[in-house]
DNA sequence: GCTCCACCGGAATAAAAGGGAA
DNA sequence: TTCCCTTTTATTCCGGTGGAGC
């Protein structure tokens, strides 16, 4: 008897499970066709062998940024072939390469150079980077397509040099996705100028561009009538109202299925989309909280001390609680600033500074995000 | 020994609205 | 009433330190 007897012909109301990750990338994304032909209409000037305008992105997430970015390279690449171009397209996280170096390091990789992590200078990775254009190795003049998804972490953390250096180098073009409309404010005026972009907007996906683009996974990846009628409207309901995020309603949609697997059934209920609404967010808090930093943890905890005991929660009486509770171990008020902001990046507390006038000065408001019950959870332990 | 970088904190600057002067 | 000042904290700027890869 084999431990994984049984278990891989398990009953299933998949067909094909990874049509549903939003990962994946389809042949046709629905109701972002506009923001397709815009690409394509700075793009074409690589084919011509001249280097592209810079284009920025813009929309919250889950409104098919990266999909279209992606999509739009792999068109490119396949209209490059056989033409007399050489055109590099290139996609960076901002979140797995978080600095200036890292990001040209990981450029350098990508186009066969080799460049370690650590030990050379700054400048010594931009030139060997450079010398990619300059030495000419593949014959024709490279044209290289930058795109830095999520680069509002990347500046934010790191400044704008990246720009910079990109900006300055011949024959590259950059894309910037970013989820904040105002990330240029990390952009000194400097590097702005140099950045000639083209700007695209996202708008959110609604309740019903959502269910033709579950519909359309769908069939991909469920057995023909598992899901009852309800579900998929649900699903684009509960995400229409998460700022149209096509990634959540992907999530949900698959959960369900996970659930109807998990109690042995063959019809995926819309029941099971709420159940698998409390256990994607669920997860979200624990995930995020199991790795949070010591010093952050306590933050979360005296946030949670503080919201149960219904106080207001201003900046310097959570300084307070966090110092009684630390004892001692304990970091600046400066820290906790930045720690505020992560927390909130993450999406599980809320700030809104007001001012009180005179005698009282200015304090943030903090308010925790998500529910008491999971977030105590999460700390204490399963 | 050199560089990058995460983590930290001090100091300077900005912001908002009540208080008070005109 | 209007307008500037004061107060207090938020926020930014910037530099120091030490570990890790080279």
């Amino acid at each position: 008897m084999n431990i994984f007897d049984g278990l891989q012909d398990k009953k299933t109301v998949f067909k094909e499970k990874k049509y549903l990750d939003h990962r994946f990338l389809p042949d046709r994304l629905p109701h972002r066709e506009e923001q397709i032909s815009s690409i394509a209409k700075y793009w074409v000037e690589a084919l011509n062998n001249v280097t592209p305008p810079d284009i920025t992105i813009y929309g919250k997430t889950g409104t098919g940024k990266t999909a279209v970015a992606k999509f739009a390279m792999k068109q490119l690449i396949h209209a490059g072939k056989g033409k007399n171009t050489n055109i590099r397209a290139e996609y960076v996280r901002c979140t797995d390469y978080t600095t200036e170096y890292q990001v040209i390091a990981r450029l350098c990789q990508q186009l066969g150079q080799d460049v370690p992590y650590r030990g050379w200078t700054k400048g010594e990775v931009i030139n060997s980077f450079r010398n990619l254009f300059r030495r000419n190795v593949f014959g024709k003049d490279l044209i290289l397509l930058v795109v830095l998804d999520e680069i509002d972490i990347l500046l934010k953390k790191d400044g704008d040099g990246i720009l910079y250096t990109l900006t300055r180098t011949d024959n590259v073009s950059i894309v910037s996705i970013s989820n904040f409309v105002d990330f240029k404010r990390f952009i000194k005026p400097r590097v702005k100028s140099s950045l000639r972009d083209r700007e695209i907007v996202f708008p959110p996906y609604g309740a019903q561009q959502l269910v033709d683009i579950l519909q359309e996974r769908t069939t991909l990846s469920f057995k023909a009538n598992v899901l009852k009628d309800d579900v998929i409207p649900l699903c684009a309901a509960l995400a229409a109202k998460e700022e149209g995020d096509a990634r959540y309603a992907l999530d949900l949609l698959r959960t369900s299925g996970e659930l109807a697997d998990e109690k042995g059934t063959e019809i995926v209920y819309g029941d099971y989309v709420r159940e698998a609404k409390d256990y994607i967010e669920h997860n979200k808090i624990t995930d995020i909280v199991m790795t949070l930093p010591t010093q952050q943890q306590r933050v979360l905890e005296s946030i949670l001390y503080l919201t149960k005991r219904k106080e207001e929660i201003t900046s310097g009486r959570l300084y307070e609680v966090y110092k009684f509770k630390s004892k001692g171990d304990t970091v600046t008020y400066r820290r906790i600033f930045d720690f505020i902001n992560e927390l909130e990046m993450l999406g599980i507390i809320s700030t809104n500074t007001v001012s009180r006038g005179r005698a009282k000065g200015r304090t943030n408001i903090i308010d925790l995000q998500c529910e008491i019950s999971l977030l105590e959870e999460a700390i204490w332990g399963m």
